[in-house]
DNA sequence: CAATTAATTGACAGCGTTGTCATTATTGGG
DNA sequence: CCCAATAATGACAACGCTGTCAATTAATTG
C-alpha cells in the first residue's frame, strides 16, 4: 500500500509530471490521446492527488464551508447532504460552520465571526444559507477576502451573486389550490415572522391561490405566528375558540403545522376530516407526527447541490457571471389533507 | 493583508523556524520563555501554520470524519456540533461522511465503502457512531490503513476501542423510577429493535426497575417497535384496543414516543391525565408536540466532543491506551408525564 | 571544576504538487 | 516547401512546513 505519486503515472504515460498535473486541472492545451494516456495510467495505479502538495503549491485547501446559523437540524442536515455529494464528486471537503445568533449571548457580530474564521483557516468558496445570506457585513467580509460564496434562498438582491432558491409564492399557491381542491373554502393561514423573506412570499402565494378560485378572502383569516411549533399550538386554540370556523389551516412551516395538529387533536377534532393540516418544508417532524403531514417539499438537497456546484465554477473561474437557479418544489399530499 | 509565514515569526522571536515549529506543535524540549516568545509574536503579527504546509511535511490532513449512517438529523447534528468544537479549538476540519446502508440499493459494505473513501481522501482519524461503530469489518479497514479511531455509545467489545458512551440501562431505570413516582404502576415498554444495544440496556433497565420498586412485572406489558414513529403508534392502538390497562407508556425512543402520543390523542385520551407517555433521546421532534414530550437526554454534544478529544490525543500520541467515558445522562421531566 | 549527560536549539533536505517560462511539435498561409 | 504563428509539452524552482540529525547550551555528578 504505497504511495503513489505523480511521478509513478508520468513515467507510467511517458509524459512529464507537468502533463499529468494539467490533465488532473482540467487544463486546455493537452491532446486527447494524452490525456487518455494519463488517466488511463492514473486508473490502473489508483493514483490521487495529494491535496496537501495541490494545496501548497497553488495557495487552496480544497475545502468550502457552509457557514449557518439556523437551528433546525433537518435543513442542515440536507442542505449538507447536497453539498457533500457535489464536493465528494470534485475531491472537495465539505465542513460546515454554525455560527452564533448576535445578541446577548453573542457580543460578535456575523461579519465579526466570519472575519475571525478566515483568519484561522484557509478556504476557498462559502456557501450561505439564511438568514446569513442576507447580511450585508457579512457579505462584505467575504467580499474583502475575495473569496467566492454562493447563497442559498436569497430574500434580497438575488442578482448580487449566483444564488439557488425556489419561488415560494408559487408554491404556497399550489398548496392552497390543493386544499381548494379538496373541497375547502374556509381556510386558516398561519404565517411566519414578519421580516422573513419567504413568509411574505408564501402568505402572498395563499391569497393569490384564494383570489384566483374565487373565494371570499373574508373568511379565510391570517393569523401570525413566530415558525415556532408553540405558536402555531397558540394560534390553533385561539381560532377554534372564536366564531371564525375554517376546514383547513395551512401554516407556512412544518413546526407550526405540527403545533396546529396538536391541538387540533388535543380538542378531539379528526384529522383530516373535520380539519385539514398543510405545512410547509417537507421537514422530518411531518413524517413522525400521525397522519403523516402534507407539505411543500423543497428540493433542499438539490438546491444546496447546485449552489456547490455553482460555487465549484466561480472557485475555478474567477469573475464568472453570477447565475440565478430556480428549482421546482414538490407537493407531498399526505394524511392530514386526504383521508 | 500579506501572508506571515512561519520564517517572519522566528525572525521576530528571534529563533530558528524549527522551534517556532516545535511550539505549534506542541512538542516538548522547548524553554517556557522561548515558547512565550514565539507565542507572543505569533500573537502579535497574526500568524497561522498554513494546514497544507504542514500536511504535506507532516503526511498529515487535519482533517477528521464522522462516518455515520443514521437517519436521525437531530443526533447527527448534535454529534456534529461537539465534534466541531474540538477540532476548531485545535486547528482540525471535522467532517462529515454519510454511508449507505448496504441492502438491495446498496451493493458496497461498509467496509468497501470505508475503503473506497480512504483512498481517496487523506484523514488523519475517524468517529464511529451506531450502527457503524460495532461494525468489525469496518473498524478491520480502519486498523489495516492504520487509522486512530474513537466510537460513539458502542454496544460492544467497549474495551477494543475509546469510546464514550452513557448508560442506558441505568438511564432507563431512572425515567421508569420517575413515572413510578408519578404513581404509575401499570407501565407499558416500546422496545426497538432486538439487534440495536442500547435498546435492549434501555429495556432491562426498565425491568430493573420495576422490580426494584417491588411492581408486578406482569401488569408492565413490553411491546416491540422498530423505532419508527409509526411502530409506536401501531403498537399503542393495538395496547388501547387490547385487554391490557396501562396508565404510562415508556418508548426507547423519541420517535415511537411521539407515536403513542398520536395514537393515544387520536383516541381522546388526555395527555398525562389518562395516560403519561416516555421518551428516550432529547430529540428536538419531543419539543415540536404538545404537550412536550418527558424524555431522557443523552449528552450527545458532549459526547462528541469528548469522543474528538480522544481522537486528537490517539492521533498526537500513536499507541495510546484506550479510554472509555461514561457520560451522565439527564432527565427531562415534561408535559407528558407532568400536569 | 572538569567531565558527563540531558535538555534545547538549529541547519538543511525533502514532502508532492503547481506556476513560470523555455522548448518542441504542429498547423496554416504564401 | 519554408516560415510564422500557435498548440503542446517539459524543466525547474517555488509553496511553507516538519523530520532528521548535528550542534549548542544547561544541568548533574564525582
Amino acid at each position: 500500500m504505497k504511495k503513489v505519486t505523480i511521478d509513478d503515472i508520468a513515467e507510467a504515460a511517458g509524459v512529464s509530471i507537468k502533463t499529468v498535473s494539467r490533465v488532473f486541472n482540467h487544463e486546455p492545451n493537452v491532446r486527447e490521446i494524452t490525456r487518455d494516456k494519463v488517466l488511463a495510467a492514473a486508473k490502473d495505479m489508483r493514483y490521487r492527488p495529494n491535496v496537501a502538495a495541490r494545496g501548497l503549491a497553488s495557495n487552496k485547501s480544497f475545502v468550502i464551508i457552509h457557514f449557518h446559523d439556523n437551528p433546525n437540524s433537518d435543513y442542515l442536515e440536507r442542505v449538507h447532504q447536497g453539498i457533500h455529494k457535489c464536493c465528494r464528486a470534485a475531491g472537495y471537503f465539505a465542513v460546515m460552520e454554525p455560527f452564533q445568533t448576535p445578541g446577548p449571548d453573542c457580543t460578535l457580530s456575523y461579519a465579526e465571526q466570519a472575519k475571525d474564521y478566515l483568519v484561522e483557516f484557509p478556504i476557498d468558496g462559502v456557501i450561505l444559507s439564511p438568514p446569513l445570506c442576507d447580511n450585508v457585513d457579512l457579505i462584505s467580509v467575504l467580499r474583502e477576502h475575495n473569496i467566492p460564496y454562493v447563497r442559498l434562498s436569497p430574500a434580497h438582491n438575488p442578482a448580487s451573486s449566483s444564488c439557488t432558491y425556489v419561488d415560494d409564492q408559487a408554491a404556497a399557491h399550489m398548496m392552497t389550490e390543493h386544499l381548494i381542491a379538496q373541497g375547502h373554502c374556509k381556510i386558516a393561514f398561519i404565517s411566519g415572522p414578519e421580516n422573513h423573506g419567504s413568509s411574505v412570499a408564501r402568505r402572498t402565494g395563499f391569497l393569490a391561490a384564494l383570489t384566483d378560485a374565487g373565494l371570499n378572502t373574508e373568511a379565510c383569516p391570517i393569523l401570525h405566528g413566530d415558525f415556532s411549533s408553540r405558536s402555531g399550538f397558540k394560534e390553533c386554540e385561539t381560532l377554534l375558540k372564536s366564531s371564525s370556523y375554517v376546514t383547513a389551516i395551512f401554516a407556512a412551516n412544518d413546526d407550526m403545522a405540527v403545533g396546529v395538529m396538536m391541538a387540533a387533536l388535543k380538542a378531539g377534532l379528526d384529522i383530516p376530516g373535520e380539519l385539514a393540516i398543510a405545512g410547509y418544508d417537507g421537514s422530518r417532524v411531518g413524517n413522525i407526527v400521525w397522519p403523516p403531514l402534507t407539505t411543500i417539499r423543497q428540493p433542499v438537497h438539490g438546491l444546496a447541490e447546485r449552489a456547490a456546484e455553482l460555487l465549484l465554477a466561480h472557485i475555478r473561474t474567477p469573475g464568472l457571471e453570477f447565475t440565478q437557479e430556480k428549482l421546482p418544489v414538490q407537493l407531498l399530499v399526505r394524511g392530514t389533507s386526504t383521508p
